[in-house]
DNA sequence: GCCAACGTTGGC
DNA sequence: GCCAACGTTGGC
């Protein structure tokens, strides 16, 4: 089992909408690395859901639930993440769908960054990086913290 | 709103 | 293939 973690914007996407879907596509990375990382996903890996911009903060946990397959948004030329050079035999861009386990109470930025044995976080080290993989230590370190074990 | 860090684009 | 210019992300 793999552990990773993925950003959005309560603006995108919010820990409300995602209770409220309880199942979601993680769709619409435009981004390389990520999406390599969204790639490597396999099912029943565990994902945490990071709120970036304001208050950035842990909020919850997810698990993925189908791996990644091509994100159709791709090949739709009315929306705003149409890949014009993507097609359906060579897709680019790739959603695996996420299952929502549970919300965890908030662990903010702050928190995570007074934590020593979390100093080599991908999150300190490449922070713009919207989905990053996470040690497993990483992960039984925060979800100890969140007081679940 | 500012700005540092980083990714992408495009001219050469 | 290099690198300057530009755009975006995201913390503050």
């Amino acid at each position: 089992m793999s552990y990773w973690l993925v950003k959005s914007e309560p603006e995108a996407y919010s820990i409300e909408d995602f209770e409220r879907d309880r199942v979601t596509r993680w769709d619409c990375v435009r981004n390389y690395q990520a999406r390599n990382n969204l790639q490597a996903m396999q099912s029943g890996d565990r994902v945490l859901f990071y709120r970036s911009s304001k208050d950035p903060a842990i909020l919850g946990e997810a698990e993925v639930s189908t791996p990644a397959y091509p994100d159709p948004l791709q090949f739709d030329s009315k929306s705003e993440y149409f890949d014009a050079q993507a097609t359906p035999e060579k897709p680019r861009w790739f959603s695996p769908d996420l299952t929502l386990r549970r919300s965890l109470p908030m662990l903010s930025l702050e928190h995570l960054k007074k934590v020593a044995m979390l100093k080599d976080m991908v999150l300190f080290k490449n922070s713009r990086l919207s989905v990053q993989p996470l040690t497993k230590r990483e992960y039984e370190i925060i979800m100890g913290l969140c007081g679940v074990k």
